[in-house]
RNA sequence: GGGCAGGUGGCGAAAUGGUAGACGCGCAGCGUUCAGGACGCUGUGAGGCAACUCUUGGGGGUUCAAAUCCCCCCCUGCCCACCA
């Protein structure tokens, strides 16, 4: 038999494809349910299609296909995210035109993906790079501007002192700029920060309203950090400061022994002086300048010992009046919490390790409630769940179930302390000093300070320039452009000067996701009604590494929308489910890289086994979420699988056949585990399944209906979509099988007279017996003792027991 | 340090309380072929001639019955982290 010829197929299905509307999603249709299936879209790079990015859109192309059989409306959108670093240091090097290179390798993408067979809507493709796309982009950001949640602050960057530019955290590796190895540097500068944290607590709440997969709620909560404290004030002795500490353990407040303050802290300066030593205030400064001197990687990397220098100035403890030593330690963050922190050694490890190299105080305020006179020794001895001792009147209260909440309340009352909450989530530092990128629409006049760009006058379009490395100053590169820069006030018509800073990569990510309802529109970002029909996104698929910032920020832009009203109202959360897939590394077990030369390109094996094999192998290396090793052999099988269905079908094609009764049994099992297990995104087992089918059904003197072989064929057009078609042109369907209805089991297959039971003795498998399902527990009984190999077992001693699951098993126990 | 996933043959994996290892890879034998490849058939967890015994990271428990449920421990991967 001739081998299925993958190439001419493929090719002839694809250009087929071209002139197909069945992928489409069509707007405001009630016959059908709607269905919108979104999964990420990629950032074009040079080095085209990745296999990572042909696993998930694989998946999610599966499932769009499954919906669509289903008989939904089903939108499967896709675009480009296509703003960033790379496309701007390839531009750098090779001198050319980000916008040149952006058509290139996108329309290479596209290329790509076509020949996957991907069913993406094509005519709802998004490009964050146009300025009819990033017009709305800069609209969202004027809104945030004029609602007060985006403003100008004075933030530390990473910045590299060789290259003379500010870093974003991605471009810093171990903290060494990637381009060129130096070490960087923090330096403050005057950027963009929208106030995505007043937004922490509804971000929280809403995920009541999705059905996310559990780790991905866990993973946003956690990111988010929400801890609930108090604020405590310390009054410093011989001064009118007062220093603030955040807690999340009030309940130890009896055991601090020292304060602790950030180098940054503001009053570091006032604290040293009001101490009157000279000695000290030297100490202090020498310890200053050496902390200046470390690097900011040497500082937070956590692996560092910890330092700190005695200020000569000591606060007092609101509760019990006792003078703490104030401290400056390198390890207390300026920009968490307040700065400061009290240092109780007996119940925190770091804090345990400060105490012992300065030689601190260490005060045990909780006991093991089984050991009362437990006495902390090591700081591996931290104690959970303990009972309170050396407090007070707080002594022998539960430490964490009802002293943090009586010592919270007593210092409130007392005005000693304030309820506070804080996140661990940062608010979002939206300004990057480079090029490729969308422009911030803002400009700075005398006048007036900062103003929006109105949205008529929108798009700032972003202006060719004809270097793309940042200035000297750190400034993107377009603030060279004089004539761009020098504009006027939209306010009041004076002179004034553009931002010359762009957005970051996420910008343009935030939002996709509802212009695809109405990417043409050029009134607003997305007609409401449109939006209204579609939303929410039923299922997207995306990678872990996306589920905090991605889904977070974009969760964060909808909710703002929202409050603008230019979203559907009765739509509060974007997205419905998102679930995220797993990983796939190169042939040695690594993860795939170019220095480590084990990246595998999608097109070298769409080209040596066919789209079709290549698709059906991913979906069968395992679970949909699982981190799975690339294997050609295992591809190879995958291909003689598909081989294998192709001549069977095409044995079975010309005849009219009646089925021979196990061949209708074996497609419907077939069609409800496909069924059951696409909806669940098990494609493995599906898979299974069918190379079981046709092996069963290639056993000579099989006889199937065409109906049933169709039904097959429908089962494999999901996950191999060319070559279906063609089987289901030779079986004599019409074009196109993919917008058929995926078939439905009929339960009589599915019930069989006998079935295998197993019979066991004392739990361990004796034998098995063909029986009727249905039988009573007396008659298989009877049967079980006819057979000689279980009767053995049974006559060793009396029969006390017997326990029958009807069509599964019998066990005897025997004693 | 925190969070989240995991641990089953030589390998990727099935099985979510009821025949552990479906399906695929690899391997072995046979067939086909001038040969190689491709293809087809058969076998393939370990031990044992066999009857049989053992086997899902380790230990304990629940149950007539545990890879699966509960407790303790060990190991691996991913993400985050001087977060007070």
């Amino acid at each position: 038999m001739a081998s299925y010829d993958f190439k001419s197929t493929e090719k002839k299905w694809a250009e087929k494809y071209e002139e197909f509307d069945g992928n489409k999603g069509v707007d405001f249709e009630n016959d059908r349910e709607k269905f919108y299936m979104l999964t990420e879209f990629p950032y074009p790079s040079g080095s085209g299609l990745h296999v990572g990015h042909a696993f998930a859109m694989t998946a999610a192309d599966v499932y769009a296909r499954f919906q669509r059989m289903q008989g939904k409306n089903v939108m499967f959108p896709m675009g480009w995210d296509a703003f960033g670093l790379p496309t701007e240091n390839y531009a750098i090097k090779s001198g050319r035109k980000p916008q040149e290179i952006t058509k290139e390798v996108t329309n290479t993408f596209h290329e790509q993906m076509k020949k996957l067979g991907f069913s993406f809507d094509w005519d709802r493709e998004v490009n964050t790079t146009l300025p009819e796309y990033y017009k709305w982009t800069q609209w969202i950001f004027t809104k945030l501007f004029e609602k007060g949640l985006a403003e100008k602050q004075e933030m530390p960057i990473n910045w590299c002192p060789k290259d003379k530019i500010g870093l974003a955290n991605e471009e810093v590796v171990d903290g060494k700029c990637e381009r060129c190895g130096t070490e960087t540097a923090k330096r403050t500068i005057s950027q963009w920060v929208v106030k995505i944290t007043d937004y922490a607590d509804r971000l929280i709440n809403g995920l009541l309203d999705t059905e996310f997969i559990e780790k991905v709620k866990a993973a946003q909560i956690n990111w988010i950090g929400k801890k609930e404290g108090i604020n405590i004030d310390f009054e410093i002795e011989n001064s009118v400061h007062k220093i603030q500490c955040f807690t999340k353990f009030p309940e130890t407040i009896y055991g601090v022994t020292w304060i602790a303050i950030a180098p940054e802290h503001p009053l570091v300066a006032e604290i040293v002086s009001e101490s009157h030593s000279t000695s000290v205030s030297q100490e202090v400064s020498q310890y200053l300048k050496e902390t200046k001197k470390k690097s900011e990687f040497e500082r937070t990397s956590g692996v560092s010992e910890k330092t700190g220098v005695f200020t000569g100035a000591y606060a007092i403890n609101p509760v019990n009046g006792k003078r703490i030593p104030i401290w400056i330690g390198d390890y207390v963050l300026a920009n968490f919490g307040t700065g400061a922190v009290m240092g109780v050694a007996a119940h925190d490890k770091r804090d345990y390790m400060f105490a012992e190299k300065y030689g601190l105080d260490i005060v045990q305020v909780e006991v093991p409630p089984e050991d009362p006179a437990y006495l902390i020794d090591s700081y591996e001895k931290v104690i959970e769940d303990g009972l309170m001792v050396n407090s007070g009147k707080f002594n022998g209260m539960k430490a964490r179930e009802e002293a943090f909440g009586a010592v919270s309340n007593w210092m409130i009352e007392n005005e000693w302390a304030t309820k506070k909450v804080e996140y661990h989530l940062r608010d979002w530092i939206f300004s990057r000093q480079h090029y490729w990128g969308e422009p911030i629409p803002m400009v700075f006049c005398e006048k007036d300070g900062w103003v929006s760009i109105p949205a008529t006058d929108l798009p700032v379009v972003l202006p060719e320039v004809e270097k793309y490395l940042p200035t000297d100053t750190g400034e993107s590169p377009l603030a060279n452009i004089k004539e761009w820069v020098e504009t006027t006030c939209p306010k009041c018509g004076e002179k004034a000067k553009r931002e010359t800073d762009t957005m970051p990569n996420w910008a343009g990510s935030d939002w996709y996701f509802l212009r695809y309802c109405d990417p043409h529109n050029t009134d607003v970002l997305a007609d409401e009604k449109k939006m209204e029909f579609w939303l929410p996104v039923d299922v997207y698929v995306g990678g872990d590494e996306h589920n905090t910032l991605h889904l977070l920020y974009s969760r964060f832009v909808y909710q703002f929308l929202w409050d603008l009203g230019v979203v559907p109202k009765n739509i509060t959360e974007p997205y419905k489910k998102r679930i995220s897939h797993g990983v796939i590394l190169g042939p040695d077990g690594n993860r795939m890289s170019k220095s480590k030369g084990n990246v595998i390109v999608p097109d070298e094996f769409v080209e040596k086994y066919g789209a079709d094999s290549l698709r059906t192998y991913l979906m069968f290396m395992g679970p949909f979420d699982a981190t799975m090793v690339w294997n050609e052999r295992s591809l190879v099988g995958v291909r003689r699988f598909i081989e294998k269905f192709y001549n069977l079908i095409e044995l079975h094609a010309g005849n009219n056949e009646v089925s021979d009764g196990e061949s209708a049994k074996a497609i419907n099992r077939l069609i409800k585990q496909a069924t059951e297990d696409v909806a669940e995104f098990k494609f493995n087992t599906v898979i299974a399944r069918l190379m079981e089918t046709v092996n069963a059904l290639s056993k000579p003197g099989s006889n199937i209906t065409k109906s049933d072989l169709g039904s097959m064929i429908k089962v494999l057009s999901l996950f191999a979509p060319f070559v279906a078609e063609e089987l289901w042109a030779r079986i004599g369907g019409g074009f196109s099988i993919h917008t058929q209805q995926f078939p439905v089991y009929e339960e009589k297959y599915l019930i069989s007279d006998t079935v295998l039971l197993t019979v066991q003795v004392n739990g361990k498998l004796r034998g098995t017996l063909m029986i009727d399902p249905e039988e009573y527990q007396e008659r298989v009984i009877e049967e079980a003792k006819k057979s000689e190999k279980i009767k053995k077992y049974l006559d060793s001693g009396e029969i006390k027991k017997v326990i029958y699951i009807k069509g599964k098993t019998i066990n005897f126990v025997v004693g």
